[in-house]
DNA sequence: ATTATCTATAGATCTATAGATAATGC
DNA sequence: ATTATCTATAGATCTATAGATAATGC
């Protein structure tokens, strides 16, 4: 037992010793309270000195992790879009043969929802953040810009013919994201349903319901919807 | 002609004569100027200098107009939820004698849809800063509470029984509020359909679409709205 | 030697107040 | 006299760089 032994790795130890969440990474911690704040109060309205301060660090020491404030951003906005991508890629492969467009987008759909209402600090609040407008950010809007287009292919293929004659693949994906990211506003405005899980099955039920299809095609979709994800959770 | 006659109003000249936005008065041409970059850059990123510096003063003047920079985004949020309101007050009241719930709750959707996709700035977007969260904003919020429950109170008169058993009445608010408030988005994105005001309807439709109604109904629905959002522009 | 922190600090903001000034209005 | 601006400025930030220091690793 050489000295204290509490603080285990390399490095000058921390000034303050409070708020030792030790089971992350110091880079982990500053990714974490930085989500929390920029959710809270925005980019701009959260200063580098509010991040160390929740992190147990000097302002200064932010910058041996990451380059700039911006960095923090552009790390927390890709590790949040990615799982997405990952997900809608292994499902459209599937589609047709192994499942019907419907049961691939219910599933796409409950699985954004569950995901977007689960991440710690409401994540998907950064998607509304003016900042990322910037070319900065480009990457980012890109990706998701991807996510769109599986959904709205996704849609266009689901779609009851009336509204597919109504509605262009753009304007679909567009409204598919829409409902799916209800789950951020749900959880900002604090609306905790009874049964929280509830809700995305209603989100992914009022996709398809968007696209015309009938409670039995939907009660069908979920069905499969069901299969379907649980063979990929136990695969991951 | 006494002395130059630009400058028809009383106080001390602008030292900066450029951009002589003129049809407005100071206060709106700040409120314009604020519109504009709060959406751009957000509340926290954009100072009170670079608002004067557009309406063209000095960034001392706008005390004289506004207390701080927060009163003015509470000023330009009731601004742009105030005409919802009224508009949902003055449908809501001739439901269901002179028009459908569905009816109504179609004219709602696009009257809203075509508001936002029209006010000057996509002034839609501010209802997306973190800022509004603060109890500051407070009035705001309670006002958007009531729209959301004006649409919930038509969505559950105007949808198929299938899909107001399996939704609350919050709930289908929230998702229709969702629905009409993806013009913000799409403007944001650039996404100008070839006639713009086709998204207003399309949205006004997926809102009746979500709730379960088909179709015919739908068209019923648009007709009568048609009728009504007539009657309303020519007494407004 | 390497790692992860610290202290010190530069330089650029940013919000807001105080009081002066240059117009118009009466 | 009133109005709407201006200049001057205080005081509080905020981001980022430079270099010192206190641990561990070898």
């Amino acid at each position: 037992m050489s000295s204290v032994s509490t603080s285990s790795k390399a490095g000058r130890p921390r000034a303050s010793v409070h708020k030792q969440n030790s089971a992350l990474s110091a880079r982990e911690q500053i990714l974490d309270a930085a989500a929390a704040l920029f959710s809270e109060t925005g980019f701009s309205g959260s200063s580098t000195r509010a991040i160390a301060d929740r992190v147990g660090i000097r302002q200064q020491s932010l910058y041996y992790h990451f380059a700039g404030k911006d960095e923090i951003l552009a790390e927390l906005l890709s590790g949040s879009v990615r799982p997405s991508i990952e997900f809608v890629q292994r499902i459209e492969a599937r589609v047709p043969d192994e499942i019907t467009p419907a049961g691939a987008l219910f599933a796409l759909a409950s699985i954004d929802a569950r995901t977007l209402r689960q991440t710690p600090h409401n994540i998907g609040t950064l998607y509304l953040l003016p900042e990322i407008q910037e070319s900065r950010y480009d990457a980012f809007r890109i990706e998701r810009e991807q996510l769109r287009a599986s959904y709205g292919r996704l849609g266009v293929a689901a779609a009851h013919p009336d509204v597919a004659a109504t509605m262009s693949e753009d304007r679909i994906g567009a409204i598919l994201i829409q409902l799916a990211e209800l789950v951020i506003r749900l959880r900002r405005d604090g609306g905790t349903a009874a049964t929280p899980e509830d809700d995305d099955t209603t989100i992914a039920a009022s996709c398809l319901r968007v696209l015309g299809l009938s409670s039995a095609e939907i009660a069908a979709a979920r069905e499969e919807a069901a299969a379907v994800t649980a063979l990929s959770a136990s695969t991951h």
